[in-house]
DNA sequence: AAAAAAAATTAGTCTCGTCTAAAAAAAGTC
DNA sequence: GACTTTTTTTAGACGAGACTAATTTTTTTT
């Protein structure tokens, strides 16, 4: 069994998520973006991947993942899931507290270890965000067919389902609003001016920006 | 909060677990064989560590750890056995197959998640082996006024505590035997030709070697 | 106290992953 | 279609951490 490094898991994971509805391929800039580092690096690393063909690439064009690029990333996403069940379920963190240790946890070698996690915690499907978790085959199907928050009139109701910016920043400003996730709702009113909506919960009324809107998936009831 | 590299720590962790009873300090090349490295490497990274104040040392002469560098190494430790436990506890792992993963996840860089765990695990005083596990505050007394099983005598009996030689090898022999962490035992006979024994326990007699006997840690009863 | 052996350090290289600056290619604009 | 802007790649460098080979210091032996 080949063992990848930290860094090269990092990118694998990342050409898999950006990865959604790109048949092309993937760009070197998004893949700084999302890395925080600098095209320059990604070209080299892309390079480093192309030669252990976990990735197919052509000067200029995007990268793609490999099948067995793909199943490696697939792996790191699993563990990433999992341990942010853990550290929610078993250690009580907030959902908007588990992204940097997760990011950490993933990448610990032990094929016994993930496949034992899982069961402790009850074969979960989803992870806190409501992101689903690979089964150990590889098998997963990303959460493509929920409608947002934004999609919803007047009169409408649904349940939080997932979000798409999952950063720590929206994370925290749903908890301190008390939005989690099976949260149920029903839309009051929707301002056209500013495509901002007034939703109604818990017996209270919150008023959402078209931004945070945007991005909280739902599902409709 | 400084934060150190995995290697750093590995060598901070080897440095402390070769210091005790050596307060002339530790050797170059026993750090080296510890770690499965060259003398040269470990030479070069003791320069790094004592620029970064954490070892006392002068060429030549052996390296001790610094208040903050021993701090840094119980740290460390803590994370280690607190996995173990963990892996042992809630995972059904065997006490010979955790030790490799939790030298991975002891480098898991946050305090909430070993607080938290300590607290999930509920604050356990011994790893799995027997070892003591340190408090959150560094404070930790090393299993020293333990006697051996080779220090027993014909009609003596004890109960196992701990091992010396914690090595993977090790501790799968004794689980082939049933020898776990526990486990009561007297000593039926003693051999002066080779300083073998046997000694009586589940009622079961087994023979054990004088290398063997030397390895585990017992309490008289 | 000199010679031999062992231990530790230095010198020089290597790989990995990153960076900046410069050059080349692709895409967008008039 | 030529010019401009953006994207991507190349060139060159660096720090971390490891290695081998050579050298120096310390310890042991005679
Ligand atoms: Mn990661
Ligand atoms: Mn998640
Ligand atoms: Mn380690
Ligand atoms: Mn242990």
């Amino acid at each position: 069994m080949k063992s990848y490094s930290f860094a090269e898991e990092n990118y694998l994971k990342s050409i898999h998520s950006l990865s959604f509805g790109q048949p092309e391929g993937v760009s070197t800039n998004s893949i700084a973006r999302l890395l925080n580092t600098k095209a320059s690096s990604v070209t080299a690393m892309i390079g480093k991947l192309h030669t252990k063909e976990l990735v197919s690439y052509e000067k200029y064009k995007g990268v793609t993942l490999t099948p067995e690029g793909e199943k490696i990333a697939i792996g790191v996403l699993r563990k990433h899931r999992l341990w942010e069940v853990f550290l929610v379920d078993k250690l009580d963190f907030k959902w908007d507290e588990v992204h940097e240790v997760a990011e950490q946890l993933e990448h610990i070698r032990s094929v016994q270890l993930t496949d034992r996690l899982d069961k402790f915690l009850g074969e979960p499907k989803f992870d806190p965000h409501g992101d689903p978790i690979p089964s150990s085959d590889g098998v997963y199907r990303e959460n493509q067919p929920t409608c947002l928050l934004s999609d919803l009139n007047v009169g409408d109701q649904g349940v939080v389902v997932g979000v798409l910016d999952s950063s720590k920043e929206f994370l925290r400003f749903l908890s301190d609003k008390d939005l989690l996730l099976g949260t149920q709702f029903s839309v009051v009113k929707l301002f056209e001016y500013d495509e901002s909506r007034e939703i109604k919960f818990d017996d209270r009324t919150e008023s959402l920006s078209q931004r945070v809107s945007t991005n909280i998936k739902i599902k409709r009831l």
